[in-house]
DNA sequence: CTACATGCAAATGCTTTGCAACCTA
DNA sequence: TAGGTTGCAAAGCATTTGCATGTAG
């Protein structure tokens, strides 16, 4: 355990957000100047393979991270591409839907919700009605 | 509509598989030669814009696109990347359990299932067996 | 004829990697 | 001091874009 990688989980567990690589790299800049993104993306790595946090695949090109590292749903938005919690419960059965009618080895699922989130959905609003003008 | 546009489209709808903009551009040069990848890129984003064919933005680096443009579910291999059909019926209902509970606009989900294909799936038996030996 | 589409190549954005120097246990 | 880790820079990969030319309607 490095000083980059306590800082890096440090940062990460005090965000509370959903960070990108880059994001992670900005804050925790603040306090070691000198680390590079290379590192960065090597601990959020390392991390997430020790459970510590959770690398998170959803839609678009960017990675994010997760403090929390339990199973648990997210909705972006799709205008700006803000990540928060969706607050629904694990669907614990739906893997079974599966089972004699794959040819799969199930391992587990990701359900993502999409969205607008209230900035977005108030720009969203204007911009109809000004085409509707 | 474009030569290009419609022998796309074809091969997309003859593959009945999941394939990448790579893979179409493979298949669609053995018919136009002289086809970029620059072209396949603008043309599926423009088919699936049309509703004539399917963007996925499953997990891993690569969009794949489908011949299907109805909405359904997939399962992908972790280890090798292939993608199928998942046969489960849609969640008609699980974004009502986010109305009054997010700050969203919600506007869709996204449903991805996670396994091993047969072919992977003994690959990883025998790995097991030769760790354990 | 005009607007849109193409081929080509360069550029982009995110992420990974090779390597020598550097820490940490 | 041995092995993992760092900073740096370059490379990698999927995708997008600028531009001059070509083509469909």
């Amino acid at each position: 355990m490095t000083r980059q990688r306590r800082v890096i989980l440090e940062e990460i567990r005090a965000m509370r957000s959903h960070p990108s690589a880059d994001e992670v790299y900005e804050v925790v800049r603040r306090r070691l100047p000198r680390i590079s993104l290379g590192t960065v993306y090597r601990n959020l790595e390392v991390l997430s393979e020790l459970g510590e946090i959770q690398k998170l695949e959803l839609g678009g090109t960017t990675k994010r991270f997760d403090w929390n590292p339990n199973k648990h749903y997210h909705i972006r938005c799709l205008d700006c591409g803000r990540v928060d919690d969706a607050p629904v419960a694990p669907l614990l059965s739906i893997e079974d839907e599966l089972y004699g009618s794959t040819v799969y080895e199930i391992v587990g699922h990701r359900l993502e919700f999409l969205g607008r989130c209230p900035a977005c959905s108030r720009r969203h609003e204007k911009d109809e009605l000004a085409n509707a003008g």
